[in-house]
DNA sequence: CTGAAAGCGCTAACAC
DNA sequence: GTGTTAGCGCTTTCAG
């Protein structure tokens, strides 16, 4: 069922264009030990005959698979587009993409992203968050002699293989944008704690919070999971605390959604009597009334980075990955949920 | 970069457990022609070894590549979950999964998917709407000797090489459910015409309400482009209609979302003045206020047997298509957004 | 039921 | 610059 009418192969390239395969191979990997000339009639021929290298027989002859491999846990929209800004850089370079989805909680996590990379042999690995957090994957992959770059929101020392999300600057913009509407109380949804990235942008809105002598109380800070449902469970909480938070900023967009539905229940109007933030920057924040203000990611830079990164890794070797960039920032965009403090009540 | 300490390969293997290659070969491919003795030692050897065959040398050898690959154009959630259940299939089978995003409307959209197939080596491919609508893909796909499956709304006949999705049942359940609230006045939200998904929508809408003697008038059916802003756009012309309409139906949940924002702006309530829904069941048709009553797509089921079909067609053949069922029924699902009809102004 | 030998289509030393 | 010669790790005739 695969290959209909036989497929050239660089056997037949070589013979018409009279050359030897190895001169045809030097051709397809741009070998520049080619005459001109050479090269030239070699690679009107492979037009010609519409000659696509076998993959498979490259890849066990030269010990590579040409396939790259991305691990993610749950499928999101910020996925998605993590996928779709890798398949841009693949197709531009001759590389397929696997696809791998696991569960990062599971014991197994570890032996299962170790499985699936021995068995699809991909050439490296773009692993997402949280994933990519897991405590002991480092090793194992490089124990598998597998190249990978991971997302990840910690600066770290040593070989640069991640690209890092830095959540400080955006959050103290938004939170800047808050104070500066005269909001003192503010309440925090978290992610789950269990989640770098969450703690991260947990810390983040602290420290920026901390630049105008402001904290979080321990009551204004509920851990949520990252989901609807546990932001309506959040907000519920935290409008029930006194004084009330003028301002809530969730973890994620989702958790935001939740505390938007709970405000509308309870008749609390956004953002006149409630400012809410969210962060992920999903398409529905603009499409919920009144529109949410986020803080947006850049997935496109994010996985373009990623991936030439990994693929000048997996090319060049390790020292190719100082000519990249490291860090990510994303940004706040304010929008209808935020506003001026309301008035105190009985005032 | 790729292979650490080195695997271990059939040799290995053989060597081992004191047979020959051919032995090992058939273990692995689970051909009932050996001893179980045999097979229980060389199994064991292949535990101990930790030996997993390698993918390409087995593909280069037997023609194919254990690779299966998913095409769509945009990603969506709906495309996240399709490929979810794709892969949880592949998992239990040793297949991989390579994806692979395309412009529809591109002029080489047949061509990009071809050489996809070719250089990929794909075994076959799940081409998702409106990929799979692609006038010439067909007959393209088969010239490449590439097995394939499609998700379609089409019913058509000859060998099932599809996965139609029904939309009648569940346009007609929606439909009553209108009615019996008392609409007669609906605006529709088509999605582009040149999707056949988007016909088909609109079709079966025309049929439900010619059930119940309903005509769509000309003037009460948009143009929209599967967006938000067109659903803005389109809901903004079908609310200026005189009468203006009790009820929209938007093709799917992001056009929805826009009509809700319209009337939101236009201080519309909903359900009370206008009842609004939307199809394809996206997650956050449960987070926004009210919620939104939509069709929801059975997206497991669909993946699930679009991958077993395919897995079938390519190991089995065309026959071992009969095995399988072809149709796939969406789902009403009554939220909030849908209510009586208003009481007519001025009366 | 099992084994020996011949490739699958390509790359990689090593000559020339 | 280019050709020769071995394989990469597996499946597949064809014998036995």
């Amino acid at each position: 069922m695969n290959t209909g009418t036989k497929q050239p192969t660089i056997n037949d390239v070589a013979a018409m264009a009279g050359v030897s395969k190895r001169t045809v191979s030097r051709v397809i990997n741009a070998s520049d030990k080619v005459n001109q000339a050479t090269r030239a009639r070699v690679l009107e021929v492979i037009d010609q005959l519409d000659f696509t290298p076998n993959r498979q027989a490259r890849g066990l002859a030269a010990r590579r698979s040409y396939l790259i491999g991305l691990v993610y846990d749950i499928p999101t929209l910020f996925i998605s587009d993590v996928q779709r800004g890798v398949l841009n850089v693949c197709e531009d370079t001759g590389y397929e993409l696997v696809v791998h989805a696991c569960h990062t909680d599971s014991k197994e996590a570890i032996t299962n992203i170790v499985k699936f990379v021995t068995r699809a042999r991909v050439d490296g690995l773009i692993i997402c968050s949280p994933v990519s957090e897991i405590d002991g994957l480092e090793p194992a992959l490089k124990k598998a002699g597998c190249a990978y770059i991971r997302f990840t929101s910690t600066l770290g020392s040593g070989p640069r293989k991640r690209v890092v999300t830095d959540y400080l600057p955006a959050i103290s913009d938004m939170t800047r944008h808050l104070v500066e509407f005269g909001h003192r109380d503010f309440g925090f949804i978290s992610g789950p704690r269990g989640n770098i990235s969450a703690r991260k942008r947990h810390e983040s809105f602290v420290r920026a919070l901390a630049e105008y002598d402001l904290e979080l109380p321990k009551n204004m800070i509920v851990e949520g999971a990252f989901t609807f449902d546990s932001g309506v469970a959040a907000s519920r909480k935290l409008l029930s605390r006194n004084p009330q938070p003028t301002a809530i900023f969730a973890a994620n967009d989702e958790m935001a959604f939740g505390v938007m539905n709970v405000a509308a229940e309870k008749g609390i109007k956004i953002p006149e009597e409630l400012s809410v933030v969210g962060f992920d920057g999903t398409p529905f924040a603009t499409f919920v009334v009144p529109s949410l203000s986020t803080i947006i990611r850049k997935t496109d830079e994010m996985s373009r980075l990623a991936t030439l990164k990994l693929l000048a890794l997996i090319n060049e070797g390790t020292d190719a990955l100082l000519k990249f960039e490291t860090l990510v920032s994303p940004q706040f965009i304010p929008r209808q949920s935020t506003g001026p403090v309301p008035a105190k009540k009985g005032s």
